[in-house]
DNA sequence: TCAACATGGGAAAACATTTTCTCAGATCGA
DNA sequence: TCGATCTGAGAAAATGTTTTCCCATGTTGA
């Protein structure tokens, strides 16, 4: 202990944190010394008396899917710098893993939770209200006095279909994914009021098989063909790009293609590469961060729907404001 | 505290531990009071004093991929009933953000460090060596006297070979990745050893697009065509079946087609979908959280690398055994 | 010169457990 | 009946900090 060098425990842990009172020479050599034998704090024995363990707790059920892992790693990224770790908590939708899990984490007195998940309309299968630790819901519902976070879909979906009109499309059709996401409603709703001519809205399931569908459905009956199509996600849009290329229709010169989720792997490799929506989820995850901590602070923080804001990604399949006047 | 429930604090505390003694009827007294009460210890204090916090670290440089993701649920999903936590420590191969990470965990007294990646011929940017607590490397490289966890590729390639070698293929070619990956070429190896015919192995990118290319360089030069393509990921394999369907070669029927990877918004969305080799990566988890739970323990574990086996998912464009005869 | 006050720093309590000691009473063997 | 052993349970130490007091010594003002 570094104590050794010339002062008593308690002058170390004062000098050390900035309290108590003591020459400012004193205080120095403490800390020289504290560095030089690389002293750290036993978080254990610091937690036990102060009540913060520097900890958090990170609950998700979506351990496979792509929605929760960037949220993660803004979580992460955002805390360690305030020397918060976090714990990663898998539950596949199992309450009862939920359960031990959140027993887990109040044994070891974390600070704060946040409860994350792949849908922004479904609750995770456990209880979070009447803990004694503040709880934020990134990318999952909350309850309606909760501290929730998520994605602005009407305003991503604005940008996208922005995206289009700039480009010069006139006849835009949106195809999306099933009704029962609120997401898939939101996106369409602000479809439906951005676009200029009267909206057509195809709802199907969230794979590149409907999008071929809908392209098919769409080429196939007669009538004028759309010029631009706002998709649900990237799967669908992929899947319409490819049915589109198929039919001999080029893209983005006849028609215009905008995804949404900018996930990577797809939006990448789909031939042209997809312009799409990106919900910056890793972002949201930093702001869970900063908020949680906030309130295990003891700070104030409103209650309510954050809403976060989208941003669109151009690649080649709609190249926005290139439209020729 | 339950100890007002008739016994003085250290009767309670050695009645729940199954230490100490007493009379049974005194123990299951004690047991019945926490149970009603809901007591749980707190484990910071426990900690404090037995020098195990029930705590390990997940250390992860893939916070987009794939690989780590079933690696991360695993741990989590092995440790969590054995009441230890997991930090997720999310470093970008950062070295700075990897020290910061691993000195916050030290600090919290982790009873062990799994350390993972996205390649398994990498380490991460950060040296665990000489740590005083026990560190598990899994999909990712370790010292030599490490304990590491990994998948086995040969045999994971075998079993590919051997599934288009059962569907009659007598021509097979290999469509893989960089030479630089360790896997591509123990996989490349085992593909040779196990195929009939002369080898061929095409190296390029992990990409949909070379997958075209390679298609397009063995179709377009005049010999004989394959009948058989085992590719190095599912994403090359993506990109194979679609250049053989628009040259109009039916798969499996005229050529036959496995992955590897098993990422299932590839290969399941692949038309026909994909038969390819999953490397069980949330198993590895579940191994790596056991071992490094058994090493905290102070259990003995053998150093050295662990090979896994792989298992092969069969869908559609290769069937494997209904070979005509 | 003396009380009042500021300054620097240490002693000890507190945190919630586990673990080691100790001790009174019961049981047992001779 | 007496020492020895066993049994059940509590007291107290220990874990590594933070925090609250407290006490010297020095300084200031009257």
């Amino acid at each position: 202990m570094a104590a050794l060098a010339g002062v008593s425990i308690s002058t170390a842990s004062k000098a050390l944190n900035g309290s108590g009172r003591m020459s400012a020479e004193t205080r120095e050599r403490v800390k020289r010394v504290a560095q030089e034998v690389g002293f750290r704090p036993n978080a254990l024995a610091r937690g036990l008396i102060t009540k913060r363990s520097f900890t958090i707790g990170l609950l998700t059920n979506d351990t496979y899917g792509r929605f929760t892992l960037p949220v993660m790693a803004g979580v992460s990224e955002e805390l360690v710098g305030h020397g918060v770790s976090v714990f990663l908590c898998a539950i596949e939708d199992d309450p009862e893993r939920a359960r031990v899990h959140v027993d887990a984490m109040l044994d070891k007195s974390v600070d704060g939770i946040i409860a994350s998940g792949k849908r922004l309309d479904r609750q995770l299968p456990v209880d979070l209200s009447g803990l004694a630790v503040p709880v934020v819901y990134a990318f999952s519902k909350g309850p309606a006095d909760g501290v929730t976070l998520r994605s602005d879909d009407e305003q991503g979906a604005r940008l996208a279909v922005r995206c289009l009109i700039d480009a010069g499309c006139r006849r835009i059709v949106h195809v999306t994914g099933p009704k029962s996401f609120l997401s898939v409603g939101e996106r369409a709703n602000a479809y439906r009021a951005a676009v200029d001519g009267p909206p057509e809205v195809l709802h199907g399931v969230w794979s590149e098989a409907w999008g071929h569908e809908a392209v098919a459905r769409l080429w196939e009956c007669d009538g004028q063909k759309p010029d631009g199509i706002f998709c649900g996600n990237d799967q669908i849009a992929r899947g319409v790009v490819d049915g589109l290329r198929e039919r001999g229709v080029r893209v983005p010169d006849d028609v215009a293609v905008v995804g949404f989720d900018n996930w990577d792997i797809v939006a990448a490799q789909t031939r042209p590469p997809l312009t799409t929506v990106d919900m910056n989820l890793k972002t949201l995850g930093r702001e869970a961060g900063r908020l949680v901590l906030a309130m295990s602070e003891g700070r104030e923080v409103q209650p309510g729907i954050r809403k976060l804001p989208c941003s669109l990604v151009i690649r080649q399949s709609c190249r926005g404001a290139e439209v020729p006047a």
